[in-house]
DNA sequence: ACGCTCAATGGAAACGTTTCCACGCTCTTC
DNA sequence: GAAGAGCGTGGAAACGTTTCCATTGAGCGT
């Protein structure tokens, strides 16, 4: 409790009885010293439990040891996993992760960028809702703040962690297609926010013309209707001749299967879902979802290490996609016989044509 | 990527034709400026893209606005969503949050502190294996660092956000009693270093005796166990007799379904399993998991609101404990009959009687 | 013995800000 | 008309470090 004064390299010099660059030389390693005078300063320091201040250094050297890290929300595993990644990464390389999120709004993030640079971070780790587009993002890039992303797709000089996500859900729409699934839908919780998630449509999408399937239908969820069973077995109830769902993350797929039960249809006999981040828990469920499984701490730890390399001068250079895996699991399956009978919608209507321009160019 | 150099509050001083004094009041608004100096100020200050540098504003002012924040893991839901908390309750005050995490070790969140500390932070919001013991958060403390604390129970002078685990476990008991439980486990997976674990197995044991129940039986679960449905199967049929579960966490309740399934046993007809903290996936579970419903984002809120106060200067309150409730869920029912017939394990063993000293006082 | 080299050392500037203080000016007031 | 009040202003110190540079002294070769 007793407010003691800051010990400053000042006292620890006056202590030793020598002057503040000799100290500052003998605590750094950093220049010569004699036994003598080293040995009165390190005991010095010791007594008098010095320690460095790092905002005088900050200010000196121009290096905060400070990095800044964005994500939309914490509260979303997939992201803090990637922060713990992209944290444990950066132990004991002496830096520190400041972090911010932006509840995936676009001028949030924008905000949130600019405070970090006026923090004078050292570099930034970004998700955000735009990066291409941010003006944020950019003027911290004029400024010469490395930037390193993460889930985003490559943009020009920015070195990108990622899964290849427009790979990914062809992948799904190959397993749909040769499980003999005809009419498909894509759920998506926040897609106008969400390159990642407009990358699963459009590869799920682009798969399913390729092998002359209908398109699939993209559905838009609310925050309300993804989690509440009740309004999401409505929305899946007027989904008629659908016997496969891509949603596009694990937890939309979970509530399809909870509202499915709701609903007294039967998962995957009745309906196949298919999720998409591989979150631990989808593997204890009842029925384990099937589901594309990522690596998010992989993702945050390769977004330190490229933010690293940058910060080192070099110049910035762009891993391939991380690998992902398709997780069996058992909710999905064959159509059920049953539905291909009432299959009267005929010419199923491309649900989102115009969104070709945003696709991933495979 | 015009590398210019840092532009400083002299250059729009010089360009604006007055001194740095009067550019600092003109920005701050922090004193007197005639309207012709202070339109200069700003046009200057526009025009050459000024930003103050929150370096030389730390160094002079000793304060970095900036606060520590150390959690065991992201990884954990619970934790990242108290740190999203935090982040919500900050935003807007000026503050950021520098993170770290321990991963659930003792050595690494003394380091995390003092690298903290070091880092000149205004404040702190733990979690950690001992807070009590801790000499680097002691050390924070004498340097008179304002601290508040998560998920631990209060401590002589610091504030904590919490919740009650001792009376949420008795609850847990009661529940059990009710429906004719005799014979009860409570299983833990970082017993040794979760003061919130062993403070929920005090609590059920206290109960649990209150009623004349047996006491519970203790198990400690490695990482391995806890995350194969194989091994935890194995454990949990060495139980004999046992009907109840109670899991320290959400997670581990969800393995025990899953184990349950495996061995054959039906939830909650054969075996019944409640859980702790509440996670949102859990009430999409084809058996809705019974649980304590905690709000680990209400917890870093009203932790990082503490520490605003502390760093205002007031004293410590401690506010009551965070409200927590009983989600019924579907997992807790009467115990079969069939399990009382094979009821031969006669006087239960009091598992860890030594505990006692670290139970909290009710 | 003298000058040279080189290691050890400390003074002082610099980093970018805020703030104290003193100075000068204008406007009021007796 | 002179004194005082008060506002606007800028110089300079301070925050804690690192680093450049000059100074000192010892050791060494001739």
């Amino acid at each position: 409790m007793t407010q003691r004064p800051k010990v400053t390299i000042k006292d620890v010099a006056r202590a030793a009885g020598c002057g503040v660059a000799t100290a500052s030389r003998v605590l750094n390693a950093s220049g010569p010293a004699s036994p003598d005078v080293r040995e009165r300063v390190q005991n010095a320091a010791r007594e008098l439990g010095f320690s460095f201040s790092s905002r005088g250094r900050a200010l000196q050297s121009s290096r905060s040891m400070t990095i800044g890290c964005l994500v939309p929300s914490l509260a979303n595993p997939v992201f803090a996993e990637a922060v713990q990644g992209a944290q444990e990464a950066l132990a004991g390389t002496g830096y520190q992760l400041l972090i911010s999120s932006s509840n995936y709004e676009a001028d949030a993030d924008s905000d949130a960028i600019s405070t970090l640079v006026e923090k004078e971070v050292d570099g930034l780790i970004v998700t955000m809702v735009a990066p291409a587009r941010s003006s944020a993002l950019g003027l911290a890039r004029e400024r010469g703040i490395p930037v390193s992303l993460m889930f985003h797709d490559p943009i020009d000089g920015l070195p990108t962690a990622h899964v290849d996500n427009f790979v990914a859900a062809r992948e799904v729409a190959r397993r749909f297609a040769e499980l003999g699934h005809w009419q498909t839908a894509f759920l998506a919780l926040r897609f106008a926010s969400s390159d990642r998630s407009r990358n699963r449509y459009a590869g799920f999408h682009a798969e399913c013309r390729a092998r002359g399937l209908p398109d699939p239908t993209l559905i838009e969820l609310s925050e309300a209707e993804a989690n509440t069973p009740e309004l999401l077995a409505g929305i899946l109830g007027s989904l008629n001749g659908v016997t496969a769902i891509f949603a596009s993350n694990d937890f939309l797929a979970i509530g399809v299967q909870s509202a499915a039960r709701l609903m007294g249809r039967c998962v995957p006999r009745d309906l196949s879902v298919v999720g998409f981040d591989g979150i631990e828990i989808g593997r204890l469920l009842e029925v384990p979802l099937t589901t594309i499984e990522t690596t998010p701490e992989a993702m945050g730890r390769q977004a330190a290490q490229s933010l690293l390399d940058l910060m080192q001068g070099e110049a910035p250079v762009q891993h391939p996609p991380l690998p992902f895996t398709f997780r069996a699991g058992a909710t999905l399956a064959r159509p059920g016989a049953e539905n291909r009978d009432d299959d009267q919608v005929a010419p199923w209507p491309p649900s989102v044509p115009s969104l070709k321009t945003d696709l991933k160019q495979g």
